[in-house]
DNA sequence: CGTTAATATGAATCTAATTCATAATTCACA
DNA sequence: TGTGAATTATGAATTAGATTCATATTAACG
């Protein structure tokens, strides 16, 4: 037996006009199609569906139970197409985020805060522990955006730029550096220095600095927590460099100095990544829009 | 956008097997085919359903939520499919009963008990009111059994031999006519009549004697129980024309005589009409063959 | 990296749905 | 009860669309 949402909907327009004649309409078939479709149907389900030789048309018993059948089923297909609908334009969906950028949680959870009043019906989540391996994560769709400093040509990946910020090294107020103009990968041969715990290639200080210059520090603790680090700067632990955003929309930088790295001072850009498909949808535009201006929000 | 069931059954298969390769044994078609119709499915939803490039394939969020809805949508189809197997089957369906003769009931009844017992999930029920107009409902499919004892040759409807039964003169032990061996036609003239209310054409004693001899009763009175009838005639009110049946089943008849109409007696035969489709239906089969014997389980 | 297995694609084929033309029914009204 | 108008059914022709075949392309795994 063979019943295709087509039929449903044939037997359903007959049904509700009275007559194939005016199904034609409805259906924007023939007059002819439409019967030798009921003729179809009839032998599929070998149940007669409407009264024989009555007009207007009359359902039989087991004709109203199918189109009591046929209303939920074809209901049930309509929700299922507009919430397809709805996916494809960006009205709804799932923005899994991963974050490469230790420190970026200090802007994502306020960007998310504001995404949240324009977009309450996107499945919002940030997934730890793929940083290395995120952009691979996004290709797989286990992620849907990534948050990188460091972006690739990648067949079907889009990286849209976000904002520029200047990594800034901090210390205590009385730490020796603290009197120079800017700081060089010379000073940190001999410092303590505090960072998060990722792989070096992924920290700015090594990437800009310390790994060209071939410079090794005295000792590196790694931290976990943002606020922890300027904590232990300013008990004079040691040195660490931050995001400029970070230094900015944190109040426990009193007892801090901030120093450029280099005279003409650095700088490095944020990136969002995302699958080319994706992009057009709306809630990753909010996304990326709010993301863009999140800085002059927090620095207010 | 068009989407189709077989469409869910093709995303459902290649989900399940994991691979096109494999949905091919499932579905019966070329992994061409499957793929052709793949790529037809996500031009019309817009999505991307399956993790592209990626080997056993893997759902998208957004497929995983097509297959949830596509189980959904298919086993309800599949269910509406089995309830048509089980409707032609005659498994379960509607037997709305007409009957046009009154002193039925009390038959019907115990069949209709003794039915209840093979098939509890079709729908009985007795529709009154459309005595005259009995066949006609049948064609109509407004009753789908009709008990009558004028079978005719109509198109579409069959006429199922019941039993035959002998209209029995009855009245009280003291009555005049209680010597005779036999009544006849003529007997009648001077005689009060106690039948059931319907019209005189339909009724056993009239259609065999009466009214081929032209002779016309001094009284008729109606009255619509059976037991009511036989009370009165019991206490002499006048005299009555019942089916056999009723007389072997009823305990009131200890002050009745109980003669043959004419000398050689009568008989007539009742049948049950069904629209021919509907004849071959487990539930019909098991009245007709119910209500046959029901005579002797009666008189038993 | 090469080999194997799987998927995608275009053209050809085949199936099935639709239309066209028309016959057969039914309905309404005289 | 017949007659005309409207509706439905049917068969053949046509068209659209689905499937296959042959083959190119792409991933997977040693």
């Amino acid at each position: 037996m063979n019943i295709e949402l087509k039929h449903l909907r044939t037997i359903l327009a007959i049904h509700k006009t009275g007559s194939l004649q005016r199904a034609t309409e409805m259906l924007n078939m023939t007059q002819s199609a439409i019967s030798h479709q009921l003729r179809y149907i009839r032998e599929q389900i070998g149940v007669e569906l409407f009264v024989p030789e009555t007009r207007p048309l009359k359902l039989s018993p087991e004709g109203l139970e199918l189109i009591e059948a046929a209303e939920r089923i074809l209901s049930e297909v309509d929700k299922l197409k507009s919430r397809f609908v709805d996916l494809r334009s960006g009205q709804t969906g799932r923005m899994f985020i991963a974050i490469e950028c230790h420190a970026c949680f200090e802007w994502l959870f306020p960007v998310l805060n504001l995404f949240r009043d324009h977009h309450s019906n996107v499945d919002v989540d940030i997934k730890p522990g793929l940083a290395f391996k995120a952009i691979e994560a996004l290709q797989n769709e286990e992620v849907d955006l990534v948050i990188s400093a460091d972006p690739e040509e990648l067949a079907g990946i889009e990286f849209h730029e976000l904002f520029t910020y200047e990594p800034i090294f901090i210390a205590s107020r009385n730490h020796p550096l603290s009197k120079r103009p800017y700081i060089d990968a010379e000073d940190f041969a001999d410092q303590n220095i505090i960072t998060y715990p990722v792989p070096k290639e992924r920290l700015d200080l090594f990437n800009l600095l310390l790994l060209p210059a071939g410079i090794e520090p005295l000792s590196i603790r790694q931290i976990e927590l943002t606020s922890v680090i300027l904590l232990l700067v300013s008990a004079n632990k040691g040195v660490s460099v931050l995001p400029d955003w970070v230094l900015q929309s944190s109040r426990e930088t009193d007892h801090l100095t901030q120093k450029r790295l280099t005279k003409k001072g650095t700088s490095r850009k944020l990136y969002a990544a995302v699958r080319r498909r994706d992009s057009e949808k709306l809630y990753i535009k909010t996304f990326l829009s709010l993301s863009k201006n999140i800085l002059s929000r927090l620095s207010t």
